[in-house]
DNA sequence: CACTCCTTATTTATCGATAAATAAATTTAT
DNA sequence: ATAAATTTATTTATCGATAAATAAGGAGTG
């Protein structure tokens, strides 16, 4: 069976960085073992390493991939500036809906005390809090580099919410 | 002042405490072993289970001592109700610099996840949340359970600009 | 006072389980 | 047949946890 014939004509390597991400983000870091992502592809454990050196490496895939999929959709928002920061958020809350596991991996991945890990989750957020923050900007908003900031700490609010399965933590999900 | 709260009369149980929350403050906890929090205290690693039946437990006493620190501190603050949610969010940064691992253990533990410590996490953040938001309601605040909300995602945002390391994150932290 | 009893604090030794990683063998497709 | 895909077998390491032993210090009693 060559590669792309599967029913799914998703490679080997990507079925493995999906699987991954579905485990990191509901189990974490420490508690997803190998053998569990080799067993919900359907491969054998040590297979894994073929495609990635090392289980951190394979994490790192899966959290850039998460990323890159969060600054392409804030960067692909058109809206008229006034609506701007509003359609960010929707952006977001779209990405929480198809692509739930890997956004909130990508959100609490900053609390894994892996030093490779964390660096690459600083430069991330660096990146994502300036991306937003010139697009706001070039909105016209004021303080467009703390608007950024505050939007980062309400992403970082739903993820809570989600997470710990408490909507009413959300503002705008007010209770009668 | 409880009996023995200083340093040199501390019980060995309020050492273990002590040194596990660093500990898993900065490490977490999966990377923090039995032996190493022993270590730091200078006793022996099965002594820890003397005092704590496992670890998960010595991780709950640990979260425990600090929501409470936390929630403490919220309820003590006073102040006219123009001032509130500022001094509230005084109140949150004089803790994180007199017990600055202890709050970033707690910000952070909503990650971990073990079925034990996100239960003891959700009712604690939730705790917060009623008690914060009844506060903001008492001083008149307009939307008071939003208004705590957003008050926890800056909270948020200020530990994950702390264990990043990326202080332009901040919102009133502006560039010159 | 001295002798035994019991408690408190702590260590030594070790088990059982799990997980990442490696190397070598084997199957499968072309 | 040969090269890629995948498995089997195994190693190495670590960690949480248990059990048993040791040492020191009162406290009560004759």
């Amino acid at each position: 069976m060559t590669p792309r014939d599967d029913a799914s004509t998703a490679t080997r390597k990507e079925q493995i960085l999906d699987a991954a991400a579905e485990l990191f983000a509901l189990q974490g870091f420490y508690k997803t073992t190998t053998a569990l992502v080799a067993k919900s592809v359907g491969v054998t454990q040590p297979y894994v390493f073929h495609f990635f050196r090392t289980k951190e490496e394979l994490f790192l895939a899966v959290l850039d991939r998460g990323y890159r999929r969060l600054v392409h959709a804030f960067s692909a928002v058109e809206s008229p500036p006034e609506e701007l920061v509003h359609r960010m958020g929707g952006a977001f809350e779209a990405l929480l809906v198809t692509h739930r596991n890997e956004i909130l991996l990508v959100m609490q991945a900053y609390a894994i005390p892996e030093p490779a890990i964390r660096e690459e989750v600083k430069a991330k957020f660096d990146e994502i809090h300036r991306m937003v923050g010139s697009r706001f900007a070039q909105a016209g908003i004021p303080n467009a580099s703390g608007e950024a900031g505050m939007f980062i700490g309400t992403g970082l609010l739903i993820a809570l919410s989600q997470i710990l399965e408490l909507p009413r933590l959300l503002p705008w999900c007010d209770p009668e």
